[in-house]
RNA sequence: GCGAAAGUAGCUCAGUUGGUAGAGCCCCAGAUUGUGGAUCUGGUUGUCGCGGGAUCGUGCCCCGUCUUUCGCC
């Protein structure tokens, strides 16, 4: 495999009956396949797992937040360990939320100007302010291989004439965010909103396109998986991903629904994440291919099976369902991680074996099988 | 042996001057979408130690009894 250049974008495979392509994105540390899941490791770390679990579990790439690295351990520090990959010590590429998400949903105290927003950290109340130039500064420390440009993510449902403003100001500070200095090789990824709202998602799409040759490297689909129903989700990528290049990546930002990343596949999307693999194997949820079920419940008391029968993640390889729920049931720190290793490892051989049957021409039944599978009738762990 | 206190949900305990038995935890189920191992929402559970008595009516009053804990011989 001859390396490319950084940016680089290959279209390695258009599906021959739908929207759905394989591709390779060419990064400072090196190639992503996509479509691809990227694990969340908010605070430098995938929580429960380290960087050599992610590289047994095959991870190619996972995100880490401009935001919560802001505030601890802080830029300074930062600094002075190397920036975020040798920090955590992962090698392979890095993505970095731009920290927009996290100024609206957790922070308070908020007054959005023209030059940013004025927040309290949820740790300690300080006042402190984040705006284009301040995001990418960080995001550039971190040293990231591809950061994301400092957006407004409104809440859902919004106004209208609210989105209209709020969407002009994400593509005035676009502009910003893309005249910073940036981290040797780092790749920048501008986010569409607009929320419901057709015409605002095409307009933001459309403005964000001709920004292409001003050095904008991905597109992102960012306001969706904000707490909208399905239907809406859907209908947010549909409205933004027909007006993006064909030849750029497209990312789905916070989409993690195995389903709802089938269809998304569909419609051309190549990357995604989520916190529900992770998040949800903390509250005692399995993902499978039949979709998932809680281990923590108690019909799984005395089960000798492994949590997903023919599994072959660490986890499933060797513990059976009873003890992982033993220890969900005990509060012992081994469950998260066992449930995580899970989780992610089923995510990601998913979205292999998606990539899979695009290259063979079949993912028209990747997907109804998919759905059969995850929505018509999941087993719920009823094996 | 004597004295005192306490017996109410699986656990820890509330329960007004007598008027249809409660909370927290646990357990069970559900939620979780650019991460708070956070959180939220529902749900199950009772011979009020036992036996008498007074009362229209008692977890609560009276008598007896059993058990536990503590103190004293």
């Amino acid at each position: 495999m001859p390396a490319c250049p950084i940016g680089t974008y290959e279209i390695l495979h258009e599906e021959a009956h739908t929207g759905a392509r394989v591709g390779r994105l060419w990064t400072k540390h090196g190639p992503v396949e996509t479509p691809v899941f990227m694990p969340v490791g908010t605070q430098a770390t995938v929580k429960t797992l380290a960087a050599d679990d992610l590289e047994t579990l095959g991870a190619s790439i996972i995100l880490g937040n401009t935001y919560h690295l802001m505030l601890r351990p802080g830029m300074e520090i930062m600094e002075q360990l190397g920036g975020l990959h040798a920090f955590q010590d992962w090698k392979g590429p890095l993505l970095t939320d731009s920290g927009g998400f996290q100024v609206f949903s957790l922070s308070s105290l908020r007054k959005i100007t023209e030059d940013g927003v004025a927040f309290q950290s949820h740790i300690d109340g300080k006042r402190l302010f984040m705006g284009p130039k301040e995001s990418m500064a960080v995001q550039r420390v971190l040293g990231s291989d591809i950061a994301m440009l400092f957006d407004e993510c409104i809440p859902y449902p919004s106004e209208e004439s609210y989105v209209a403003r709020s969407v002009e100001q994400t593509l005035r500070w676009a502009k910003l965010c893309l005249q910073q200095p940036r981290a040797e090789g780092q790749l920048y990824f501008g986010i569409v909103q607009g929320s419901e709202f057709g015409h605002l998602r095409k307009h933001c799409a459309l403005e964000l396109a001709a920004m292409r040759n001003d050095g904008l490297d991905g597109f992102a689909v960012g306001g969706v998986s904000v707490g909208e129903p399905e239907p809406f989700i859907m209908k947010g990528i549909s409205d933004s991903v027909p007006f993006l290049p064909l030849d750029r990546p497209r990312y789905v930002m916070g989409l993690g629904d195995l389903w709802q990343m089938t269809q998304a596949v569909g419609m051309g999307c190549d990357m995604f994440d989520c916190v529900i693999p992770t998040r949800n194997a903390r509250n005692g949820s399995a993902f499978t291919n039949d979709g998932p079920y809680p281990v923590k419940a108690g019909a799984w008391k005395a089960s000798p099976l492994p949590v997903e029968p023919g599994c072959t993640c660490p986890c499933c390889s060797r513990y059976s369902r009873g003890y992982v729920r033993h220890l969900l049931n005990t509060s012992e720190l081994l469950a998260y991680r066992l449930l995580t290793l899970h989780n992610i490892h089923c995510y990601l051989r998913f979205m292999e074996r998606m990539r899979d049957a695009i290259k063979s021409d079949c993912f028209t039944e990747f997907k109804a099988e998919a759905f059969a599978r995850l929505r018509e009738s999941p087993k719920r762990g009823h094996y």
